[in-house]
DNA sequence: TCAATGATTCAAGGATTATTGAAATATGGA
DNA sequence: TCCATATTTCAATAATCCTTGAATCATTGA
């Protein structure tokens, strides 16, 4: 991720539309949703989610894919992932005042899963 | 941070100067630059250079003090963790696959400091 | 007090982004 | 083919953000 991606992934994550289907789409993991099923859930009109959704697939954050008459979107876990990183690295030069707290998050999220990654 | 203080972070950081002034306070310290100083290093007028500082001071990320004439900038390091953790646990639910890497970063950063942090 | 320095504020303009509803496109089934 | 469904695109408007230069404010030293 360098500095272009990051500046388009913070404009996309700056509002709260796309900030609410981001987080919908991290939860509904790789199954992702249809556009009309997170139109529903986030409260907004179809062509309102439909522009907020190309906002986010430009950014690289979301991917889409046809299914039959439905567009699933999905997040896209390496953007996410590089985004954090780059926030940590690129931005805040790996300052361990900065990056304790977040260092603290990542110690109970990927013990667990040990293993699980390949 | 809740989700308000993390989208007015988001919008701060999705501005090229912006982003850039984040960069050079994260580097400087504690001891943090003039805002003329960081008007001449990022190459934008004083006017210019006090919009986007009041604009990163709105979103909690940075903080200014009054030295004689001057007033000096830092970067807020609480705010700046707050917001690495946010976008961990809040936006991405923790997820091991997203914050992998994350953990990577930290694990190369964080050893090094052990006792120096409280 | 006066001038110089460092910085902010303000107003105007331009540029970008968000919202809305109507129209268009794509797909699948009768 | 025709209709219904799922979604996007488009045009218009509203709202927000960025830039610029002139004016203003605060501090210091002569």
């Amino acid at each position: 991720m360098d500095q272009r991606q990051a500046l388009a992934a913070f404009s996309a994550l700056s509002q709260e539309t796309r900030l609410h289907i981001i987080r919908m789409l991290v939860v509904s993991g790789p199954d992702g949703m249809a556009a009309g099923a997170i139109a529903e859930k986030a409260e907004v009109s179809p062509s309102n989610v439909s522009f907020h959704l190309k906002e986010l697939e430009r950014s690289g954050l979301i991917a889409q894919q046809r299914e039959s008459r439905s567009i699933i979107y999905t997040a896209n876990y390496e953007a996410l992932g590089g985004l954090i990183r780059f926030l940590m690295e690129d931005c805040c030069g790996g300052n361990p005042e900065i990056c304790a707290p977040a260092a603290a998050v990542a110690a109970c999220c990927t013990p667990a899963t040990k293993g699980e990654l390949q």
